[in-house]
DNA sequence: CGATATCTTGATATCGATATCATTCACTTC
DNA sequence: GAAGTGAATGATATCGATATCAAGATATCG
């Protein structure tokens, strides 16, 4: 810059005042800079700038890449988060710092302006963890997770178990079954739309704990229930793995789908819409949940008021 | 750190010795200036760090997120990458800067000490306009993509391609059929080695484009040579998706797999697994060609040579 | 015409760390 | 006892940008 300044035979911080579009400048003066910068490929030192403005425009991400219970980094949802979270932090002008959790807290986290938490319903020690940075957070999961004391944004799981209520309901089923594993918060709140809806209508739903989310644990799930011989018309699942495998199962038993049992899945994964038949499921967008939690930490960063939000579950019927 | 001076009755400077574990402080002078920073939360500003030395410690990964052909934001591969590549960068102290591909190289990137580009088969022209920046830069790719000029690491497509034609050799197929897009890269290497092998035994493949990845496009691919009468024993699909839909079309003109026609698949997808049947396919492995990623380039920032490295892919006999 | 307002530019200090060179002090060696 | 050695610490300058305050040039007004 102190070169540009010379180039331009003026001073450095009205070289400063050029490039920053600023007003106090000559436009004239400020088209010289610009052209000379341009041209001489001159390039802005990040450091320098963070270190004098004392902050880092930057927005960590932590993602939870717990390897276990079958959907994490094979899941391709964090993938589209964060495409949604990265496309509208740079568009503002921030950096997207990529972090996997870890015990200790990264300095390079504590150097963000803010922070976002991925992650299979993050769990509580981890929000606890970094609460204490002090820096503005936003979290993607369930709401009212963690005492309302930081921002949630996430699909609105509680309507989405709702919705798929009202379907079964709709087709004169009596006898539903819920798959999925009611610890995990964003299922739970599925759980509850779910039972609260059919409560309305006297049904009470039966509850099939399932902690792996993958196609074989669906195939055991019913296997399960036929063993019991539990009498049931209808199966919700919590992820569209689990309701692929619960149909495989069915036909392998000999049941019709959707003739003698309905089946609705989660995600809307892209395998779903492929299987035979099409697998009926909820939508989540989160693309849209990316940009959403981009942009309530850069509202929190600007000292602005920000709630936590849900976004609405659409469920998609098709052939299940 | 100017306070941490002042606590502990030393200069600053001695406060940075004693914090970064300079041999040039008393032992017990850094232990007591260890624990004063302990106890009062000092954290220390990265940016005027990185000023100083002239250095980010941050590492830019650039994304090819083109919403197309089926292969993008909803392949689970680019996360496992991501996950090796942020586990060695951060365990070595750097960052890692998230960026989705624009035209604009962004300012951050350029402030970056190293980049990673990933991508389906990285495209020549983001390339070159990373080329540009002049920065230490790794590809993930196919070899010699580009002219060799930049470092690039993937799996070894071509052995891929080897095994799979060896595979059919060894069970006496002799119809073999390719389905994939030539164009790309990465399949453009399988295919090589696949025809290359199969050469040697006299025997040349029939190839069948497909640029989407999708269940569907592997159906219509099987169906058309159905309806072309084109007589085959053995499919190579190049993702496992395609492999998938190219059983089902299989079956459904009823054919038996793997007993008429022989079915292998590439990526060795969790659904792969479960299909039914489960599914031959080749296997690449993401996370540790993010780690090795994050070597190269950790390399090239030191000034150590580098060298472009493919990885083993290996063949998992299932059922098809 | 003098005084004030406006526009444009500059000098200086500062953000928080580290490299370099200088200094102090205790101790060894002949 | 003088000179030399090494360990520990410090003073100062510096990285590259921007905020603040000051000042010169020009325009506006009664």
């Amino acid at each position: 810059m102190a070169d540009l300044a010379e180039l331009a035979g003026v001073s450095k911080i009205t070289v400063s005042r050029a490039l920053s579009e600023s007003t106090l400048v000559n436009p004239e003066t400020r088209e010289r800079v610009q052209a000379l910068a341009r041209k001489h490929g001159y390039k802005l030192n990040v450091s320098a700038r963070n270190l004098r403005l004392r902050r880092s425009h930057t927005v960590a991400v932590i993602v939870e890449m717990k390897p276990s219970s079958g959907r994490t980094m094979w899941d391709p949802y964090p993938l589209s988060l964060l495409g949604g979270i990265s496309q509208e932090l740079t568009s503002a002008g921030y950096s997207v710092l990529l972090t996997t959790r870890q015990d200790a807290v990264n300095a390079a986290v504590q150097a963000a302006d803010g922070l976002i938490l991925l992650g299979q319903g993050v769990r509580q020690d981890a929000v606890r963890l970094y609460d204490k940075v002090g820096l503005p957070m936003v979290v993607w999961g369930a709401a009212g997770q963690g005492g309302d004391n930081h921002i949630v944004v996430g699909s609105d799981n509680r309507q989405g178990g709702v919705s798929v209520a009202e379907r079964f309901l709709s087709i004169g089923r009596r006898h539903p079954v819920f798959i999925g594993n009611p610890d995990h918060p964003e299922m739970a709140q599925r759980l509850f739309g779910f039972v609260d809806e059919l409560a309305g209508h006297g049904i009470k739903p039966l509850l099939l704990r399932r902690t792996d989310f993958t196609l074989e644990s669906g195939v055991d799930a019913v296997r399960s229930l036929s063993e019991r011989k539990v009498r049931f018309d209808s199966i919700f699942a919590c992820s569209d793995l689990l309701a692929m495998g619960a149909i495989r199962a069915l036909v392998e038993l000999g049941h019709s789908v959707p003739n003698d049992v309905s089946v609705i899945g989660y995600d809307d994964t892209p395998l779903g819409a492929s299987f035979l038949p099409p697998l009926s499921t909820v939508r989540q967008n989160w693309q849209e949940g990316g940009v959403l939690l981009a942009r309530k930490v850069l509202a929190l960063i600007h000292g602005q008021p920000v709630q936590s939000q849900m976004m609405a579950s659409t469920l998609v019927v098709r052939s299940t």
